[in-house]
DNA sequence: CCTTTTCACTTGCATAATGCAAGCTACATG
DNA sequence: CATGTAGCTTGCATTATGCAAGTGAAAAGG
């Protein structure tokens, strides 16, 4: 959709602002995830329909971009561009905010207490990190 | 909605995860809007019911409180608490990303510039002053 | 006072988004 | 060459959102 005002959280939210886009991203962001079926898989339980939708979208946004896998001629690689990788910082906020007000949460193991005593490096290392995964592939 | 998962990025989406609720926070954070009429005029334009649905769903959850206007007896003043204004990282992350990566926006005057020299003194000063109008009227 | 406005909503109904189950096609595997 | 797997698409039920109109309490105006 269209944003209906030039104010820029509008904007993202007409890209990410809905149940689902948010989950896929953290799943390419701190859990490795990298095909259709491993979203699928997340404890959420996303429809397929809505998956497909919302990778498709992702794509035409230049969030994400797909290549099929040298290896199996079935499989798809979905993986963060640059412009997906700069979303890291609002996700590791909402990880902060999550961890701090809501009961019952648990991270990946590690990146919570790198999250607390150093979150600036650990953003970094995260972005670097993912960076170096989107280079393996072509562009 | 329950959380079906334990992930603090789902939790969190399950209370703003939606189209309309990290607008109304805009609106709080940002633009020093209180009033439902003031939600109600933002241009990206939500529809009443919805609007009021958000409002009490934020009320139950800690985020926002409503008290009457001393001054206005139909009237009912809407503020972050605490909880809320900690949710103030994420909407800034967001704006920066809007602004560096979407055409067309235009923030708040003068928090951009702010935003770009000075993000962390920024922020500080923006969640301190959501503090002082908090203090203004009881706990 | 008594009427008219304003404010903060609620209600009813149309439309759009999401959820669920089944099916389909290209490719891989045995 | 039969069977399985991955990544989807399709059809339909359910839920959420959008829109217009209406309501009640309090303020403002005469």
């Amino acid at each position: 959709m269209a944003p209906r005002s030039p104010c820029p959280i509008h904007g993202l939210l007409e890209i990410v602002g809905d149940r689902w886009t948010l989950l896929i991203l953290r799943d390419l962001m701190f859990r490795g995830k990298t095909r259709y079926s491993e979203f699928q898989a997340s404890s959420e339980g996303i429809a397929t329909n809505i998956l497909s939708v919302r990778l498709s979208m992702l794509e035409t946004e230049g969030i994400v971009r797909k290549l099929p896998d040298p290896k199996d001629g079935r499989r798809q690689i979905y993986r963060l561009t640059e412009r997906g990788i700069s979303l890291a910082p609002i996700l590791v906020e909402m990880t902060v905010w999550g961890e701090n007000n809501l009961p019952d949460t648990n991270i990946v193991p590690g990146l919570q207490e790198q999250l607390k005593t150093d979150r600036d490096g650990a953003l970094d290392r995260l972005m670097q990190d993912l960076r170096r995964q989107g280079a393996d592939q072509n562009v």
